[in-house]
DNA sequence: AGAAATTTGTTCGTATGTATA
DNA sequence: TTATACATACGAACAAATTTC
């Protein structure tokens, strides 16, 4: 805890952030539901307009709030954004590469793979098993990646660790975003190469049969066969 | 990329937040360099000393900036802030409680041994030992609490990984800040308690050999040892 | 040490485009 | 269509902290 009340002042900005996650917290405020007007939020809060519209930039762009011209400020709640900027300017101000995000993807999707196998919910193991079936049936490029993209964030969320997933969705946004081409070749090359293909098996049977052994080897393979893509 | 130039105009703020990330990227910015005034960044880019404002309220929440009243505004990069906050937003928000957190640092914790079996430099090694030492040999409770924190956290710098890096440090944060007598608790177990101490030997030996069975298997009884303490 | 200039922090007033009834 | 409420954006002013001379 920075800030106690001992503390002289808070700043304006920061005592908008502060009232808004305490009506979320308190239940006064859930997502969906519209804030006061910024004219009677500052009011309220005995600041200016300028400064709770400082704070209300700030919610939004955490995720916490969306505005609307002319309607409003609305609760959304929706962190994937934020999350996915975060790392996306880790990864761009930092200057770090490629592989190493696909290094991170791979230890989130094994230990997604140990907690899944325990803990995936039957209505996820017949999910993923249809994704792996379209995948495999799939005719146009177009197919092969939303199904792949479906069968892996499946696997994730079957984990039903909500940071876990989180966390993976904003590191496949940063994929997307910044390396758009690269995961077209390599969904390119499983039209011919069955190998991919094979590997998806495994990864779901592993989730399916609660099987964690041929889960992770099915993971470890499909990483191994994805590390050829270097450039 | 969501904002082409085929779309209108940007909003005024956005156009803060690029300009200052471009001027990085391209290495006219770098961390602890001054950033032009609010009145001459309004003037360059046409736009408001507010919008300016809110522009860097943004940058600074997101920790690429930091603020000096009378000074002006500096390059920060330090993204330990924000993905501390926004780890923080979902566990509060979300409503999500202790056993997902600490299960997400076991996960990121093993995928690290898994990194550091092979990345570790002789000097992380020699470092993890010292700290394992000085965990054995320490009298006072915050002692123990420092060299624990120390030690994990050179196992996690071992996987050169920064996303994972970056990620467990917030995750640790979230922790400190939210859930103060967690790990008080375990902590005092160590002295009466030899478990603990064991582990930690099991896991500082991984490292330090190369060896990932070992490693692994004293991550685990880590672990297992550490979740008896559900309140 | 002290005064002046610079810079961020904060507020108020005003004009404009948008959504909704 | 009109009227009202609202977010968006700008400009000017003063306060507070820092730097500079």
């Amino acid at each position: 805890m920075k800030n106690s009340q001992e503390n002289v002042k808070e700043k304006p900005y920061q005592l908008v952030i502060d009232h808004v996650r305490g009506e979320i917290l308190h239940g006064n405020l859930k997502p969906g539901d519209r804030l006061p007007g910024e004219r009677e939020l500052a009011e309220q809060l005995g600041i200016s307009r300028n400064s709770v519209r400082e704070g209300l930039r700030i919610l939004e762009n955490m995720g916490v709030t969306s505005s609307q011209h002319g309607a409003g400020h609305y609760i959304s709640l929706n962190f994937d954004e934020p999350m996915t900027e975060t790392l996306s300017l880790i990864y761009t101000m930092k200057g770090m590469g490629r592989d190493d995000l696909t290094q991170f993807r791979y230890c989130l999707e094994r230990e997604a793979m140990h907690l899944a196998v325990d803990y995936a919910s039957e209505q996820q193991k017949i999910m993923i098993g249809k994704h792996l079936e379209a995948l495999l049936s799939a005719e146009t490029e177009k197919d092969r990646y939303e199904h792949d993209m479906a069968l892996h964030m499946t696997l994730i969320e079957a984990s039903r660790n909500d940071y876990l997933i989180t966390t993976y969705r904003a590191l496949t946004n940063v994929i997307e975003d910044y390396i758009p081409v690269f995961r077209g070749k390599i969904i390119e090359g499983m039209k011919s190469n069955h190998k991919l293909e094979d590997t998806h098996r495994m990864l779901v049977m592993g989730v399916v049969n609660s099987d964690l052994r041929t889960g992770l080897e099915g993971l470890s393979r499909h990483f191994e066969y994805i590390r050829q893509f270097k450039d």
